[in-house]
DNA sequence: GATGAATGAGGATTCATTCAT
DNA sequence: CATGAATGAATCCTCATTCAT
């Protein structure tokens, strides 16, 4: 039946299911955002979003299915943002400082979406634990080598890997909650952010800044 | 009538009022680092003290009172934790050093406290939220006020006072989220752990390290 | 306008339609008895017919009226199949037994819909509790004047007449219910089960068997 | 805790909340014979008991759990009701009508469990299935076994043991349905609809009635 | 005629809080 | 003081039916 319907008719038809699913994040993002997931109710969403009750059901099979789409664009989001920065290329504290406005770009772009993923997301629901899981591993990943990898050649100063990754992704987390929450006349600009990051998070570490 | 209870029986009845108090909080403590705020029930903490439902209500008022009660309890412990800096006092980044150990001793204190204030405290309720921001704008005030002084003196680097005090925040919060939830045996001593945040935090922005 | 179309195409068009509706009488058989009546969705009848949700409502105003138009159907065929024995005329018995194996033919001819309109048609519906009303009228009618025309006539023993014609009634449904759930390489020939019921039914009734 | 309550208050707690109980299941049996088990809402069943929603999940877990609650009560009455007749014991058709007469005063004891269990019982639930299925298979041994015995003593004619079983079966449900759906002043005395079926379902199968 | 996206009333269940004993 | 049975507002989710295309 539904493989009858004409070709444009079908195009069309998908397109506006699309910007209807779109709707319904765009609404979730912002309601789990002011609310926190659990206060957040279905009615809260849909009533944002402007659909009926039957209709959110369409698009999503449940809250926590909307709120593990948050997570998965969140976490592509960041994954396309970071570049692994190879030391052995010229300018590699460069390269990093714009993996760091990368970063702050996603957060500012989205900031509901940053907001709700960095405050609350552990422990709601085993699908969202295991992707954050993956995304805190790749980090941690990525820092740690990085660290390894300027030590070796002599870039950065010798520190305890891990703890000092571990503290650095609670610095960019912070710094974009805090930031984030800030009404936008308050907050610096995203440059600003991203430098100040970087001069207290990577150059602290260099052995010649 | 009670009032005029004579003074024995009124301290002994204070005191075992306050043990009863004391043992509901520890239980929340745990129940609330176990499930979460939302997740945890009133049915779980009680059994968990042992006391019954109607013996809650007589030492709280409610979920978020005793929750409230946690906080107040962290804030307390961190408050006395730091004490002021005074940059003409000599060897100011040993004194940094001691305030660094002592908040890391009261997180491995008091593990499931810690846990429960840095992991979703936020958004629940107006009072636990004016609590924190007093806690959050004491942390703040004094990191900066720190920053500005070592910059004054030419002690640190200068940097975006605001932005590296909420990194900062954030680097400490993380690392005990992160290391409080580990197995004991996986995580380093509380020496090492102060030690490593002091080296990557502070040491990076002095400008003689 | 449309009472003017051309004739041939009329007929072709009613053709296809009482065609359409017949598929979806036959999936709806199928699911209902499958599911049940609750159970059974209208998305899996449309599912099964292979049609859209909006057909369905083409054809029938409900999900009540398709399950109407299944009683409708299994009353018509145990009417035409139940044919009034004259005591009169010779070999009454063998009359009744004719009528027994064409009701145990419409059963397996159509074991879904007997199962259907046996396992739980009562309750739902107030036209399908008159359509069902009447045919159990019938067929107390039926069994009740054959019983007392075969006590006038000396041919079987004197009962309670309305007992003994419920008991009949049930035993011949539960029997159908039983056996048409059961594997088919499991169940008796047609004609075993006719033979069967009409010996343990009947026979017992007659005064000289 | 519990264990402290005083004995008495332990005793006179226990009898209340069994009397709690049973003012569900009287209600829910009440309100399922009305609208059938789907109809049949939470809401029905805590108004015809006159209490309040929560308590309702006090005494069962789910709607599912009384409706379990009901079946295995009609189970065990029947259970009780049946005692094996003994071919060997004098007057064995005397046996067989004392088992018919208490089955029959279970039926009219309690008619709306009766008729709820009879009506549609079947699929709704995994337990309740199991349940009804170890009760069909009782009464299926019970007969099959009856009428075996019957005929190797002579007592009864040879039949389909299964068949007439499963037929004796219905015969029974159906006259229950039918009899206890009927306004009381209609329908006939217990006695009599023992006897009646007994008349109709054994006397017919005897050898010499 | 045919389609399927949209609707919203209705249902089961949970849990913080109260209050009679 | 202590208890725990009782309460009911609030929540998530389903599904028969409608209607614009």
């Amino acid at each position: 039946m539904k493989l009858v319907m004409p070709d444009g008719r079908r195009v069309r038809a998908e397109q506006k299911r699309s910007e209807r699913r779109e709707l319904i994040v765009l609404a979730a993002e912002r309601i789990f955002r002011q609310h926190g997931y659990h206060a957040a109710s279905i009615t809260d969403i849909i009533d944002a979003a402007g659909i009926s009750r039957g209709s959110f059901y369409l698009y999503f099979d449940s809250k926590d299915a909307v709120f593990l789409q948050l997570i998965e664009r969140f976490v592509g989001f960041i994954t396309e943002a970071l570049q692994v920065v190879d030391p052995k290329l010229p300018e590699p504290a460069k390269r990093i400082l714009e993996n760091v406005q990368r970063v702050v770009d996603v957060a500012f772009d989205h900031p509901d979406l940053t907001m709700v993923v960095l405050r609350e997301s552990r422990g709601l629901n085993a699908q969202v634990d295991a992707k954050l899981d993956r995304l805190y591993g790749l980090l941690h990943e990525m820092v740690e080598g990085a660290l390894v990898n300027g030590d070796k050649s002599g870039l950065t100063r010798k520190v305890n890997e891990a703890v000092v990754a571990t503290a650095l992704i609670g610095a960019f987390k912070e710094v974009f909650l805090w930031h984030l929450a800030l009404p936008v006349a308050e907050t610096p600009e995203r440059e600003v952010l991203a430098e100040s990051l970087f001069e207290f998070g990577i150059r602290g570490l260099l052995v010649s800044p």
